[in-house]
Formats: structure tokens, sequence, C-alpha cells
RNA sequence: GGACAGGUGGCCGAGUGGUUGAAGGCACCGGUCUCGAAAACCGGCGUACCGGCAACGGUACCGUGAGUUCGAAUCUCACCCUGUCCGCCA
């Protein structure tokens, strides 16, 4: 969510954000009534405010009067009177500031300077590593994972629905191993706390990272609809702090979590989506920081460096994308994506997307931190980044490590934790 | 799930329907004193919004929301959360 003063103040910079977004012929007439309803709001409020305090000084002066003993029912029926024109003039207050909720919560983050603005087509391959095996004869993941028995994609859409995967045997194990390998590098390496979150959060959560309201047909909703569960662990790690105030010293602060995520995907279906490329509910190692304004930009590249680590020592080649405004999140500022290449697809598959959110997220959520003792409270700015998700680095894994007689090439990073060396 | 008890500033804790944004204490910051420190003493010490160049003024906030009242931290109702006991349970 963008500051008000930002519509007030800095309605060009706003316009010019969203014209690289791609989004200004959309947004404008959002904008344009967000600056009537924010002159409408400061002088409703300064109407109310007057009343209001002319009402605090009669009361108190019917409350004087009768401690002395005199007669005070003039004052009351004025101040009655008064009572009901605030009750008349603060509900048309809150129907503006509704309004004016909705239309901020329409308007996407800023992008950075170094987003290159338009569309995906825009989108730059900034550096990449390691070589893509040749795609001749390589079969796709999900025959070579049901050959060899490591996930049943059949049986799991049986007992759950499709885009439901059960993983058997040493294709389980392979799971819990990356949980292992990636939480053991963040938190060993990288220097993050682990935390192990809840999958169900509440509304006030979902709001305070932006999946709700816009989102909430994706999500999976609990029952009594106060209850979500997770489609991502960002959505818990960045809430964990919501409604606080840092100490300075606290910052940057860097958390990983292990997650299950749960999407619906409405909409999502047709081709990209056969085997392990996308499913309900899947598995992720997620990072996530706060840092101070000014570190926002080199936290980025930091905390993107981290989840390229993961794919360098499971020997992945892949390359890291600049998004373009356009294709950009809608609360991040600035986004790189970690696609990984997929041999038996023949085609590059995202695994991680990594983002600075500037202060739009900390603003929704309340998330501020002290720079120094007897200053203003500022916004932290917040990051996240999957470091990884796994089904597509299984994907990659048995695409990429296939051997002609259809065993896999375990990652040497991984064997300790599968205590494997090949699939077969 | 049931029965009680309770939710006040960073923390502890007082609070009578009316000059209470809120006593007191702790913590913290600045100062005096000291060679230095401690102690003592003096002062400061919440957040947000509106107006104002500023000084400053105004408004709101005592779990959340609604209500009663001229006026609510204080009274009423609903909800949320915490604690204790009971029941159930991995």
């Amino acid at each position: 969510m963008h500051d008000l003063k930002m519509v007030r103040d800095q309605a060009a910079a706003l316009r010019d954000g969203m014209r690289r977004r791609g989004m200004l012929d959309q947004l404008e007439p959002v904008i344009a009534r967000l600056e009537l309803l924010d002159r409408d709001r400061r002088l409703a409020i300064q109407a109310v405010e007057e009343r209001k305090a002319a009402r605090n000084a009669a009361s108190q002066e019917v409350g004087r009067r009768k401690k002395a003993g005199e007669d005070a029912t003039d004052l009351q029926a004025q101040t009655r009177a008064l009572g009901e024109e605030i009750a008349r003039l603060e509900t048309e207050l809150q129907e503006t500031e509704g309004a004016l909720q909705k239309g901020l919560y329409e308007i996407p983050n800023i992008t950075l300077p170094a987003v290159p603005a338009g569309d995906e087509a825009q989108n730059t391959v900034v550096r990449s590593w390691g070589t893509p095996r040749a795609v001749d004869g390589v079969k796709p993941h999900w025959e070579v994972g049901e050959a060899l028995g490591l996930f049943d994609l059949a049986r799991g859409a049986k007992i759950s629905g499709s885009g439901f995967i059960v993983y058997r045997g040493a294709g389980a194990r392979l799971v819990r191993s990356l949980m292992n390998l990636m939480l053991d590098l963040h938190t060993r390496d990288h220097g993050y706390e682990e935390v192990w979150v809840p999958v169900v959060v509440n509304r006030a959560s979902m709001t305070g990272t932006g999946q709700l309201p816009k989102f909430e047909d994706d999500m999976y909703v609990l029952g009594d609809e106060q209850g979500f569960l997770i489609p991502t662990a960002e959505v818990p790690l960045t809430n964990l702090h919501r409604e606080e105030i840092l100490d300075a010293s606290q910052l940057p602060m860097a958390m990983c979590a292990y997650s299950p995520c749960f999407r619906r995907e409405a909409g999502a279906a047709g081709k990209d989506t056969r085997g392990l490329l996308r499913v309900h509910e899947f598995d992720k190692v997620e990072l996530v920081r706060y840092c101070r304004p000014e570190d926002g930009a080199a936290q980025l590249e930091l905390l993107t460096g981290h989840a390229e680590q993961v794919l360098q020592l499971l020997g992945l080649p892949y390359r890291v994308v600049l998004l373009a405004a356009g294709d950009t999140g809608f609360s991040s500022a600035m986004t790189y994506d970690l696609e990984v290449f997929s041999p038996g697809v023949g085609k590059w598959l995202e695994v991680s997307s990594c983002s600075v959110f500037t202060d739009y997220q900390a603003r929704r959520a309340g998330i501020r931190f002290r720079a120094e003792k007897g200053e203003k409270p500022q916004f932290v700015y917040t990051l996240n980044g999957s470091a990884l998700a796994f089904p597509r680095v299984i994907a990659a894994i048995l695409e990429h490590g296939q051997q002609a007689d259809g065993s896999v090439i375990v990652p040497e990073a991984l064997r300790r934790y599968v205590g494997l060396d090949v699939l077969r």
C-alpha cells in the first residue's frame, strides 16, 4: 500500500510508475479519484474535529457547572445537537476513508529505477550459471519419476485431487533431503534464523502481505472464513513482526522457514502444468529479510545470491532474470526470477522469485523501526525469495541427472542427506 | 467445549463517569555531582491523523467493535485473546 501522501505530493512519480508497468490507462481514473477523495477527507476531518473540540469544551463546562450546582440544560441540549452532527459527519468521513483505502489497494508498487519499463518482453537475463544439458533424448521428469517410483500422480489425484503429489520411497526422502539441505545452508552459511511457522494464518496476516483482499480466489479458505492455508511462508514470516516497532540494532533481520504452500491456482489449466510443474500443494524454503531503506537494493542482491547458492550446490544450470516493470508482482519494487533449465521439457522453469518490496508491504503490515532514540519510527523494507521451491528443482534433478539406463545421479551435495548416489 | 479470572504506555502497576494521554515504579536518554563510576538530585521519555514555514494548536487511541451519556479507560452488549480449573485429545 502506498502512503496517501504519495498521491498528494508525488502524483507525477506515481503516474510514471504506473506508466512503466503499462497500467497507467487502467489506473488513471483511480488515481484521479484518490486525489479528490484526499481533499474530501481532509475537509471532513477538519469539520469533525472542529465540532469535537467544541463538544469537549462544552462538556467540561457542563461538568464544572454541575459541580457548582448550577443549571446546564441549555449547554446539554447544545452539545447533544453537536453530537448528532458529529455522528453524521463521521459516517461521511468513514465512507470517504473506505473508498480511499480501496483505491490505494488497487495501486501496485512503483518499481525501482533499475527495473526496465514495459511488459515481459523487456525481461532481462542478467547472468547465467552452468551449461544446460542438450535436450535430445532426455525424458521429462514425470516419466522418469513414475518409472523410478519416486512419486505417484494418479494416486495423488485419487486421494486429494489433481495437482496433489504423493512422493514415495526415495522420492519422499528426496523431498526431506531438500528441506534439510536448504535450511542447513541458509542457517549455517547465510545467517538466517530458522523458523517453523503455522500453515494456517488469519485474515489480518493475509491482508498484511497483500494476498487479501485482491487474491482471495487463489487461497484455500477454511470453513469459518477466518483461517487461510498459506500460499507461501512469506505470509507468516513477514507478518511475524506486524504492528511492531523494531530496534535499529535488530536490522537487517533474516529469517528462513520450510513450509508446504497451498494454491488453488484458480483458472490455471492446460500446458505448463504437467507433472510437478504446477500443483496445488508444494514445499518450499522461503527467505525473508527486513532492512533499512538505504540497504534495500544491496539486500536484494544478497538474498538473490543466497537462493542461487542452492542451485549451484545442486549443480543445476540456471539464469537470473530481472523482471520488467509490467511483469513485476503487484507489491514488489524489483524482482529477480531464478530459472533452471529443464531439458526434458525444453524450457526454463521458475524456481525462485526474489523481491524487494520497499516499504509497500511494511506500511500495510505496520512493520517499523526506530533509527535513533527519539526519532520517529519509519517503515522497514521487506524482502523475500524462495530458496527454493521443491517440485521444479526435483524435476530439474531428474532431467539433468538422467542416465541412459533411466537411473538418475543424485547431486553430490544431496547425497549425504538422501543416502544414495544414484536413484534407480 | 464448560466454569471462573483478567486484558491500561517498552515493562510492572494505579485508576472515583467529568481539567486523565492517563498516578507511581522500573527501564531508557540528557544534565548536575565525581578523577571516573555508582548512588542521589533535576529534566525528558507513546502512536497516528488534521491545520501551520515554524513555534504550536486540535483530534483520536486504555484488547476489538457497537451502544448508553452533555461527557466513557471507567457503565452495557458482542467478539477476540491470555491465565486457572474441568472435559476431550496427538
